[in-house]
Parts: structure tokens; C-alpha cells; sequence
DNA sequence: TAACATGATTTCATTTTTGGAATTAATATC
DNA sequence: GATATTAATTCCAAAAATGAAATCATGTTA
């Protein structure tokens, strides 16, 4: 019934059943037969209408009055929500890891809010694995792998993980050459790293080592942190030690040996369905990432 | 689409399919049928649903928040127009004759609106012939044959017209024994009688009486001062002269001669359909004026 | 982990609505 | 008054929507 009340404030504006219907791109047959429906539904006739004529009654005329402006604001309502979703502009609710943000991606997110200065960027950052639905963000940033097959995702990188330790720590141990020789020494153990699968990546051969730990911390930067600290080494992703390595922070330990690569995805929960805006910054963050090298697990 | 976007605000407050089906007497297929059409023609998903799970997306949340208080206040004055319509309480326009309703019908206006204080009459007085439907009136009073097919009637009563003269005039003159010596009189002619159809109730004998007319006028009442005044005589509507007939300022000529009888007819332009509030005027106006001899045709 | 409960979705026969063509009705014009 | 014009209405076959029953999917519970 709302859309025939729509119509009828359409038709009682054009005065004209057929100037309503081709302005809405609807037959004048099918025009006629829903004003006639919801005069019927309202049991009162609402327009005098002939060939010639057009006239509303007194009850139509009172409907007019009453409906005119609230249909004109959910037409426009629609008209504005439906351009916002195709456009690239208006609030983009957006979640992704802390260390990653704050770290190399933090260029990425500047650069996109100059890019697209009309869109209102809500970046919720956090180490937690949020629940994407009952956040309602519209697109989402995650590192390792995603087993949630209600949510839609485009893998975007790699990020490749090594073991490190500090020059001083290394002064007082000496570096190990075996993976055995790591049992002599203080490891660092974080969350998501509680067994490290290791590739050798000379002899291209994998084996799971079982660190025990020295201490075990659930973030990689104060994780990386620790290892500065002299406290051992630990494995952690490149991401997040690779400055410290070009500075002389931290070195390389078992060279030859890499862990696990961790996979970065874009994930989103509305199926196919995307909204522009998660499309561009999808899209954005596919071409920063696969344009900078340490991030698709080169180094 | 607006029809679906209301049943999804309404999805959303009962946070449920089933639940909104149900308070709207939808069956669940057709529910869950419309909510995935409309997610399709907005090309964005708006609920994540599963058998115990109910969750907005972000363009969801946002579809909800612009809509929820337009499709209330659509749903709100949708049934306050309904109850209007069916209750007798609110505006209603009437069109009536002019001398009839100051007249003698005066205290059925101002007894109507006692009876129904929630009515506000609008009531337009006009003794030219307005347009009923471009008038925009819910109901009119009219006197005399109707002609307009395209509106609803129903005949209320009959008003008698009898020849009169006063007593100054009939003095002077003597009065008339036969239509002949009507020649030999001054004749005040209205335009609603310009030919005068007079039957002989003695003698059940019609006869059409060209008068040649010593004054001509447009308005009744004004026709019946100008009697009065002793300028001639005239053919008038017993409802225009009773009183001056009781007073003695008039006497009647040609007792045995009546004109044609006026017909009473409420008529209106909708059709079949017809508001409670116009439907209680249209009943009392037909109680009253048939209580009332004089309106039957009966003096 | 399997069974169960519950609500959402799909299937299929039926009903309703639609679009194009034909018809009707009401003015306008001559 | 007769005819032409124009817009509204009706008819009929096709398309879309609906409702009831069956099926599916997802949490919850034992």
C-alpha cells in the first residue's frame, strides 16, 4: 500500500494518471489499477479523473496534504542512502590488527584518506579477533588464516617470519648454527606462534619445533620489544622487526630457517554485496600491498 | 520497494523474520522472500540471519536509522486518515443553496453541529450553480432536477410554489379569477421560473403560462421583498413566503394553481463511497427535512 | 559429538499483478 | 451536432508474487 500512496502523490502532482506512469516508467494500465486498488483498500475515492478531467476529492485532497511531504522524504531518503552505497564517499567502518596499522601499513591509511577525502574513515584497530558481523564494519584487515566461511575475502600478501635476537644477547650466547642448539637457549614465545613450523629454505625442508619457553607474551611488539631487551630470540614476523634489523637492533638467528608465512587478507561480511567505498579501499589496499615488496614475503 | 523497506524496519525492531511475519499476518516465506529482494534492488546486504542469530550490517544499521521514524509516521498517518474516515469527527466541506439554509433550514445546520460537536463544518452558500467536484466538497444540498449523472443523490423532500401577492397589491388591484387575468397584472418573474408550469389541483389540469414580465430578478428572497413591497405578483417557493402567508404580508392568488414542486436532493461526488462524516449529514438532513411537512410538499 | 529445536530458506501449485493491445469515455474542435 | 482527439479503462496472456509444505542451516543441550 505504501508504494500506491507514492504513486497517487506522483499522479495528484502531474494531475495526470499517464504523466505519473511515464515519469515512473509504468504502463498506464497498471497506473490505473493500483489507484483503483487503493481507493478500494481506503474505501474512499481520492481523484476525479476523465480523458480531460483531473480532480481530487475532499478525502483525496486530505491525503495529499498528509502524505505528500513524508513520501518526498523517504524518496529522497532512498535517492541519498542509494548514492552513498555506489559512491566512494560517507562512513566506512573498517577493523584491522593494531601492530600492522600503527606499523607499516600507517602510511597506507594516510595515504587513503587523501585520496578519497569524502569518505568519514572509522578504523577500529585491535590484536583481539573481533567478531566482523557484530561489528558491523563494513571491511576488515586480517593477518594469518581465516576460517570463517560466512565472511567473503581477497587475499592481499604475505608477510614472512624469522627468527631474531638482539647483538647483545647474541654477544653473551653465540649464535646457534643448528635448530637443536635452540634448546640451549632463552626463547621468547608468543600466542600465535606456540609451535614453530620452520622451512629450510637451503635444503627446502620443514620441521616442527616445540620452543620451551623463556616467556611467552601475546604481542609481537612487545614481543620484539623483549628480543631488543636482550631477554632471547623469538619468531617474528618481518613487519615487525624489519627496521630494527636494517638499524642493527636486532639480527637474524638460523638464517638459513623461516617460519610460517602469514597470509593478509580483506574480509567483509556482505557476500558479494560490497558497498564502493569497502570496494575502493579493498582495492587500495591490494595495490599498496602487492606494491611493496616485504609485504608479498619478499626480503 | 517501499512496502519491503517498511516490513524491513520492521524485521529489525523485532530483531526476527518470524516475529515481524507474524505481527504483519505474513507467512515466513514471503518474508524472508521480500527481505532478499530487497537486499538485491539496494545491492547491499542489510541482515546477517540465521535460525538463532540476528545481526545488522553496516548498511543495514544505516537503512534503519534513516527510515525507522519516516515509515512510523507514514504507518501513524495512515491510520489516522483511516479512523478519520470512518469515524464522524474532522473536517467536513458542504455546499448549499443560499436562502434555503438561512432560512428554514437554518436550525438543522446549527442542530447537526450540536449533535456532532467533533465535525467541523465547513459549510459553503451559494445560490449559483458551483462545481461539485471541483468544489472539493464532501456532500452538497441541492433544490430542483439534477442533471450531473456523474453524482450520487438521494432525494429528501419536495418544496410546493404558489402564486402570491400582498394585500397592498391585491387592493388595488383586485385578484386574478383565471390565468387570463393574469395579463392584466404585474408579473415579478425569476430566472428559476421563466415559464410557469401551473397545475389546476381542482381540476387536475396542467397548463404553461408565458408571463410577461414587469420586473425580472435572479434571487428569491429579494423576488419576495418586491411582493411584499406590493410590485406585482409572482410565483415563489412556499418556503421563501410561509412565514409573510402566516403574518398576512402576503395572500395567495389563484388558490386552485400550484407551480411545479422543487425537489430536495443531497448529492455528492464520490461515488458509492461516501465518509462517515458526510454519510451522519447526509442521514440527518433526510430525518429532518422529511419531519417537516413543509418539506414534503404538504402545507 | 550427536540429537534436537528453532527459525530461515526453498520448492511447487495457485493466485495476483503486470504490460500491450483494444476499447471506452469525455472533452475540444469544426 | 458530428467528428476528432486524448487519456483512462478493460481484456487477456504472461510474468511475478504468494502460501503451504518440505528442506536446510545453525545454535543449544545432553
Amino acid at each position: 500500500m505504501l508504494n500506491d500512496i507514492a504513486l497517487f502523490i506522483h499522479i495528484v502532482e502531474q494531475r495526470s494518471l499517464a504523466a505519473a506512469g511515464k515519469s515512473l516508467n509504468l504502463p498506464p494500465a497498471t497506473v490505473t489499477r493500483r489507484l483503483k486498488k487503493l481507493e478500494e483498500t481506503l474505501q474512499c475515492q481520492l481523484i476525479h479523473r476523465s480523458a480531460r478531467n483531473f480532480a481530487l476529492t475532499a478525502e483525496g485532497s486530505s491525503y495529499y496534504d498528509a502524505f505528500s511531504g513524508l513520501v518526498k522524504q523517504i524518496e529522497e531518503t532512498a535517492r541519498h542512502l542509494n548514492s552513498e552505497m555506489h559512491q566512494v564517499s560517507g562512513p566506512l567502518k573498517v577493523l584491522a590488527p593494531t601492530n600492522i596499522s600503527i606499523g607499516i601499513l600507517q602510511p597506507m591509511w594516510s595515504d587513503f584518506i587523501k585520496q578519497y577525502p569524502e569518505v568519514h574513515l572509522n578504523l577500529q584497530i585491535s590484536n583481539g579477533l573481533e567478531d566482523i558481523v557484530l561489528s558491523q564494519v563494513d571491511i576488515a584487515l586480517r593477518i594469518g588464516p581465516q576460517n570463517d566461511s560466512a565472511l567473503y575475502q581477497k587475499k592481499l600478501g604475505n608477510i614472512a617470519t624469522i627468527l631474531v635476537a638482539s647483538p647483545g644477547y647474541l654477544d653473551r650466547y653465540a649464535s646457534p648454527d643448528s635448530l637443536s642448539e635452540l634448546a640451549n637457549h632463552q626463547i621468547i614465545v608468543t600466542d600465535i606462534f606456540s609451535k614453530w613450523v620452520l622451512t629450510n629454505t637451503q635444503l627446502n625442508r620443514q620441521e616442527d619445533y616445540y620452543p620451551n619457553a623463556h616467556l611467552i607474551l601475546n604481542d609481537i611488539y612487545l614481543a620484539s620489544q623483549m628480543v631488543q631487551d636482550g631477554h632471547g630470540i623469538a619468531l617474528l614476523p618481518i613487519t615487525e622487526v624489519y627496521k630494527e634489523l636494517n638499524e642493527g637492533k636486532l639480527q637474524r638467528v638460523l638464517t638459513d630457517w623461516q617460519g610460517p608465512e602469514r597470509e593478509i587478507f580483506a574480509i567483509w561480511p556482505t557476500g558479494k554485496l560490497l558497498n564502493a567505498k569497502a570496494k575502493a579501499l579493498r582495492d587500495f589496499m591490494s595495490d599498496y600491498i602487492s606494491t611493496t615488496p616485504i609485504l608479498q614475503g619478499k626480503f
